[in-house]
DNA sequence: CGGGCCTTTGACTGGTTTCAACTTCTGTGG
DNA sequence: CCACAGAAGTTGAAACCAGTCAAAGGCCCG
């Protein structure tokens, strides 16, 4: 149950069987239907979400009341409003299953404490947020250099079967244009 | 000299004097002159580096031959292609200076070994890349949200102080839009 | 003092949005 | 299992925000 995140941790910091106990006893495992909500708008968020099954998207809505998706959570990828989590202010997003889903979740005072217990996770966190925002960076090359037709081909090439498994007007949403544009690119070819 | 980076990281993590010594020897001050670079697009980046002085710009040549700048380090940041130095990749950006500055480097290797004797200096990083990953996130909606004009207004009275240091024409790369286009909106009042 | 870079201004162009109408898909209850 | 209502996707016309190109003016630094 809690393995996919162990040998997630592992492919960074190796873990005793007593580090492993220590671990299981701070997460808890979730599962969620789709369209369930994890936090919303306004909200304090409290906790951190590790995918492991299914898709959950995070998303604000725009002064003109469109949502507007800025990160979808995937297979192994831990996934929060780390400005609500780090200054414990109300939080920007909603964070929202789109499918099923399985995931653990990591209280931050949960966090704090297996930090303690754990310090080798000190070093796999420090490891994740140099990788979140590494990716952060990488992303703003394709969003600021593509065209919405190139942002989409882009995406689809590289994420084939990820595109099936999400309604379009969430990916038109997360390329930063409107439905109608994507159907219209669609049609080109 | 290393004072301002010690007390930086002491609004973190506490540090000794033997432990405030060590990390005297692992960084390397620099002071670099206007348009200087640290690292060009291409070369690995086997860095970060912490302004204290001055400013850098960091950002990657468009498909159509324009600059698009991502990031301004200045005081109290740390800067660098954390793509690049995580993956040991090619850089995919240009780090340079845009006024005379000083900063502190932390060579990839270097801070791998610091982290030997200083542990306490992963849970620093940790901190300071959670961070930048939840401004990152924030800069995500400002972004996605504002028209240029909005913007430019949103920056203009964060960082009344700051827009004054320098030349309109990056700015107006930092923004996204064009410098034209940045003259017609100063225009407009 | 000069030359090149930065900024301004205007006319034209184009990618994307908006709005509205229509079609297709989906899931839920009878 | 079908029917139907609401959601999702498509299409076209008109409007708009911002880009491109070109020319002129200002300013900084050598």
């Amino acid at each position: 149950m809690i393995a996919p995140l162990l040998s997630h941790i592992q492919k960074y910091v190796p873990l005793t069987h007593e580090e492993q106990e220590v671990i299981a006893q701070y997460v808890q495992c979730l599962t969620v239907k789709n369209k369930q909500y994890l936090f919303t708008e306004g909200a304090p968020c409290s906790a951190q979400y590790f995918v492991i099954e299914g898709c959950l998207r995070m998303y604000f809505i725009k002064e003109n009341g469109v949502e507007q998706i800025i990160q979808f959570g995937i297979d192994n990828w831990w996934i929060s409003d780390y400005t609500s989590l780090t200054l414990n202010k109300p939080s920007q997003f909603y964070l929202q299953a789109v499918q099923p889903s399985k995931l653990f979740v990591l209280k931050k005072d949960k966090q704090e404490a297996l930090f303690e217990h754990v310090p080798k996770l000190e070093s796999y966190f420090r490891r994740i947020y140099q990788r979140a925002y590494a990716a952060a960076q990488t992303r703003q090359i394709y969003f600021s250099d593509l065209s919405g037709e190139e942002k989409y081909h882009h995406f689809a090439t590289r994420f084939p079967d990820f595109i099936q498994r999400i309604p379009q007007y969430m990916l038109a949403s997360y390329l930063g244009f409107t439905p109608e544009f994507l159907s219209k690119i669609r049609a080109k070819k």
